[in-house]
DNA sequence: CATAAAAATGAACAATGTTCACTATTTGAC
DNA sequence: GTCAAATAGTGAACATTGTTCATTTTTATG
């Protein structure tokens, strides 16, 4: 079928998102501004819409792929290794590494809401599943006899609360911690929350 | 010396802080628009000019008031408790209340950013001092041996592990947990992370 | 009362999101 | 191969919003 069309249309998709995705990097979202991805993109204005309903929906397929890029770099992370913990560890210092190295990328998917009444995007309900999923596995080996329902949430828990060390170490409001005392902080956390 | 004058400009101020105030709680941050604001306040716009730099230093004041709310409702929650534990999980109960009851002023403190480059106001870096204070006591008092700057660590490290979960409670993103579920997960949160 | 200082106003400007009538290109049927 | 329909792409025009500033109104002072 339609061979052309349908390549050129997906290439401006791309091109378009791949621009918005530098905006952020660069700027927050605040850098996503129409007309700069636009022309960052070679196209018009009219182009943008023709792919993404509105700015919201643009910085959230943004968000789409921040999470893939979490979930690749996470599950890259804990490759060849076995012990449940060190796994726990490892994933800890993941998730802190991203937020560090993708700053932007990971305020934006935390801070940009979409209007009242929008619907969150099935890959942003999945990317977190997936998420949740990678601590849910060795804190299922540290503690074999949870029922399904409080692994679930004593899973939520643990991301939760690593999710919350990492949110106020970028908080400039809070006076920051030594990067080494950061990592035996979130060490104790993993060992507290994950043990029996 | 100057009466009306000193008067007349504090009201001003006062009403804009208060229209800036309802607008947040009633829209969030993005209701926060000059026009509105000066409306709604009996002012014009060059008037919210004279008291506030800009939106940003505006929406800055607002989150200094939700700032010291939270405080005051820390305050009156640990009044007449004595039992370190207690208090914690009193603090911990307490946040969350707060964040659900006021959910636009909380997300807004939290998500507001400044341009790059301006400093953070000190009645935020305040603010928060005064916050993890309120963790810090009842700390000390389970754990008397630590040093002062382990103690300060282990708050940070409590009260950001409070926050995550408090954060990731209101994310639209993650599947929510049933309201129960919610305080016991955060009361094992507490045991863990303030056990000896 | 007269002059200076401060408070208040609102028109005007700039930046930005969004729409839509229009052009160019591609597709598919004959 | 031609042509009509469908799709991709364009950019001027509009609406909204933050911000500035010359001007007016009110207050303080000698």
């Amino acid at each position: 079928m339609s061979g052309i069309q349908r390549a050129k249309s997906e290439e401006t998709q791309r091109r378009v998102l791949e621009a918005a995705i530098r905006a952020v990097e660069a700027g927050g979202m605040e850098a996503v501004q129409i007309r700069r991805i636009a022309a960052e993109a070679g196209y018009s204005v009219g182009s943008v819409y023709k792919h993404y309903e509105d700015q919201d929906a643009l910085i959230a397929a943004v968000d789409t792929v921040t999470l893939e890029r979490i979930k690749t770099d996470m599950s890259n992370a804990i490759e060849g290794i076995e012990d449940p913990l060190k796994q726990l560890k490892t994933l800890a210092r993941t998730y802190l590494e991203f937020a560090r190295r993708h700053r932007n990328l990971w305020v934006t998917l935390f801070t940009h809401h979409l209007p009242d009444g929008r619907p969150v995007p099935d890959s942003h309900i999945q990317g977190t599943v997936d998420l949740l999923t990678y601590v849910a596995v060795p804190l299922k080996k540290l503690n074999p006899d949870l029922t399904e329902d409080l692994l679930a949430a004593r899973t939520r828990t643990c991301f939760s609360a690593l999710h919350g060390l990492v949110s106020i170490s970028l908080e400039e409001r809070f006076v920051g911690l030594p990067g080494d005392e950061m990592d035996r902080e979130m060490m104790f956390l993993v060992e507290r929350l994950a043990a029996k």
